[in-house]
DNA sequence: TTGCGAGCACTACACTCGTAGTGGTGGAGG
DNA sequence: CCTCCACCACTACGAGTGTAGTGCTCGCAA
């Protein structure tokens, strides 16, 4: 059962398409958790958003605990890419700036499509109560931490791993809040507060504030 | 069907103990929402987490929906008094020192108590398809909010609200970071992450560093 | 003391869910 | 061409759930 989180694909399509069935029920899943939550998260709910006949989810993911799985292992195939070529595309020259903007476009998708974030959340919730999703779910995130690392340490910046915590951290409330209780707290300018926290976490001990 | 936000208690036990009947659910169902999820709490769940016979959950509360508002309403409840005690005790003369103290004991608190905070993650969720539950949980993460600008006020430190925005959304994210996925950061020393967190979104601008 | 009504324990019922089983089908291997 | 088997659509069933109804009981007003 055990599945390989660095980027699976056993080969190149290896048999019928099984697999594309299988994402097929697990991004209809992702859709459902966030619509209606884990309470509306059942078999039959995940085949008619799919638009498949009853019965389909509940052939390929036999119980409701390897639905869950599956879907966090979704979560980890369809978050991770996006990484990986976000990283890649702000590759050339790290700066500050290149900071803020990557920051903010990350929350700007974020916030345009809310649902895969928002399911993330319930599973990592879920997960206090079923060990078995902890280790995909943690992959995510340590992906993307891993990614930040990277990029900070090519642009030669003071600092190291410590400081892109505090970040993480720092985001990952943006985008809960503003997902969650977009109300609760002043949230307008979005921008602004990135640009700040980019600037106070990371660019603390480097070369005093650079670019604009 | 609207309750008072601003420290309920309608008089001074005005009846019989409704109230405490009403309290007694909720906090029940607060331990059920935190061990079991939202899918988890039923009716039925929460009569025997209160040691209750069956049905009385159902009677107090004729609907979940009215069960889950309750919920959020007690939440608030129970989250503001330790806010405002909070601050009551450290009102003596704020420093840099009392703010990482502060923070760092309401971190500790969360994790050896979590599932409160769980429950308040797990419906701030739900309030996104419950529009109902906004208002109260709203109050919670606001009120916390007031109280520390409070704080920052009375210290006569330099910035404002915005700079406790940061700190805010911080230590939120830090909060769900250590409660549901303790692993997939390097969070090991949270004291000191959150002495970061607090010298450098609050106490920049401000006479530079005061304390140890 | 008597009557009343609020809150309570208990029950009923229709509905949905998780789970597993069954038969059919279509394509690959011999 | 036949055989076999993985995959799929469909169904069955017990358990649990939301919700509402029915009397009982006990403290207070008259």
């Amino acid at each position: 059962m055990q599945r390989n989180y660095i980027c699976s694909e056993p080969s190149t399509s290896d048999r019928r398409p099984i697999v594309s069935r299988r994402d097929q029920l697990c991004d209809a899943g992702l859709d459902v958790l966030a619509a209606k939550g884990l309470r509306g998260l059942t078999h039959r709910a995940v085949d008619a958003a799919a638009g498949l006949p009853a019965g389909a989810c509940s052939n390929v993911f036999r119980t409701r605990a390897a639905l869950l799985e599956g879907l966090a292992e979704r979560v980890f195939e369809r978050l991770t890419p996006d990484l990986a070529e976000l990283e890649a595309e702000a590759a050339a020259e790290p700066t500050r700036d290149q900071w803020v903007h990557l920051m903010q476009q990350l929350v700007r998708r974020v916030r345009a499509q809310p649902h895969l974030q928002l399911a993330l959340l319930e599973l990592r919730i879920e997960s206090t109560r079923r060990p078995e999703l902890v280790d995909p779910l943690t992959a995510v995130v340590r992906a993307a931490f891993d990614a930040d690392v990277a990029f900070h340490e090519r642009a030669g910046l003071a600092g190291g791993p410590e400081e892109i915590v505090l970040l993480h951290l720092a985001i990952g409330g943006l985008i809960t809040d503003v997902l969650t209780l977009p109300d609760a707290l002043p949230l307008d300018d979005v921008d602004g507060i990135i640009e700040r926290l980019v600037d106070r976490l990371v660019f603390v001990g480097s070369a005093e504030q650079v670019g604009s």
